[in-house]
DNA sequence: AAACTATACGGAACATTGTTCCGTTTGTCG
DNA sequence: CGACAAACGGAACAATGTTCCGTATAGTTT
């Protein structure tokens, strides 16, 4: 299984804490958010917050492993689903799917699109891992012609996030018609550059 | 002018702190964001913090003090442009107005977006005075049928705004494509289950 | 089993920042 | 000029992130 143990093992102890802290950071993102004090994570689990700084040195490390399931969950939905549908079909589900992972994770959305620091690794995470899998679908739209071929699964992907994140702030719903106009934009117009021009071909 | 002077006036220096706030306030926010300390801003405008806090008791009433020109400026553009261009390349152009506004203010997205208490009167007044004019322009759209009919200005100028701030967070321009797509979305289809259908009158 | 050592622990201590509050200063007016 | 209300300044407190080191202990050696 391990390739190689690579030079020592943990303390059984470290191990324990280890994981005692995922335990707490979970319960305590889901009541307070992923921005909750430290001092909470760490009476949570019954730990010093020495031990926390630990084994997360940053607050990302902390939320990256406690989404890291979800997150691959996630990216596997967008692969499946442009295996099995038309692209457009398949990013409007998908767009769905995204929309569940981030609503379910208080201050999830504020973080990422924070710009600060601290939760710097998490966009590139997160919407890299995602962008990678979507990338497959937009090429399949842009191959039969149903999406336009000028958009990066990065930046649309980002795009849903920021999107998204309306409903996180206010009343739920209040994103759905902006996506779907974005998602209509993206089988729309294949976007020459000047004004519209029906058809080329 | 004044419809009628209160009940008293303002102390001399009272009034000189004011402006001296305001004004350490724009230089600060210039060069180090919206989200400065406060003892900076006090420190510049050569006052104690106390002064802030009775002047401007929420950071939200300095950041408005503060941009309140260039809000309606740019609210009085959407007017503009709704009267002088058909309503898609108003839009557009607007589009392109709004990103300066935003890009210039550092740390503002963030704010506007961040979903803290503090900051919670920035996106009701500010999205809901330009949405107060950018309805015209969609309104406009909805009666020529060039622009689709089910999406109202609040949640448009919520959309772009979140969508420009990707180019705030990340390399300038990200957002371009994204907005695009966005707005064609808006001048593509018309109904949202059905296709497209040219025209209706 | 005892001694030893590297590892990990806990949490006090420090730094940053928002916010309040009150003793002191000062503008205004009679 | 004196009295009073308005405004001031900044010390003080609270919340939170982060570091650091004396102490405890798991694992190892004898």
């Amino acid at each position: 299984m391990d390739v190689e143990a690579p030079v020592k093992r943990k303390r059984a102890d470290a191990v324990r804490n280890t994981a005692a802290v995922l335990e707490a950071a979970k319960a305590v993102f889901a009541e307070s958010g992923v921005d909750a004090p430290v001092r909470e994570i760490a009476a949570r689990a019954e730990v010093g917050v020495g031990t926390i700084y630990r084994n997360y040195p940053q607050r990302s490390d902390l939320i990256i492993a406690v989404f890291r399931h979800e997150l691959d969950a996630t990216a596997d939905a967008a692969e499946r689903l442009g295996a099995e549908r038309p692209p457009a079909e398949a990013l409007r589900l998908w767009a769905e799917r995204l929309r569940r992972f981030v609503e379910t994770k208080r201050g999830f959305a504020a973080a990422l699109h924070s710009g600060d620091p601290a939760y710097a690794p998490l966009p590139r995470l997160f919407l890299g891992v995602l962008a990678s899998k979507v990338q497959a679908i937009l090429d399949a739209g842009a191959a039969d012609g149903t999406l336009r071929p000028d958009v990066r699964a990065e930046d649309l992907v980002e795009a849903l996030a920021r999107l998204i994140s309306i409903s996180v702030d206010g009343e739920p719903g209040r994103s759905d018609t902006m996506v779907s106009v974005l998602l209509d934009g993206l089988a729309g117009p294949p976007a020459p550059t000047a004004q519209q021009q029906p058809r080329t071909d």
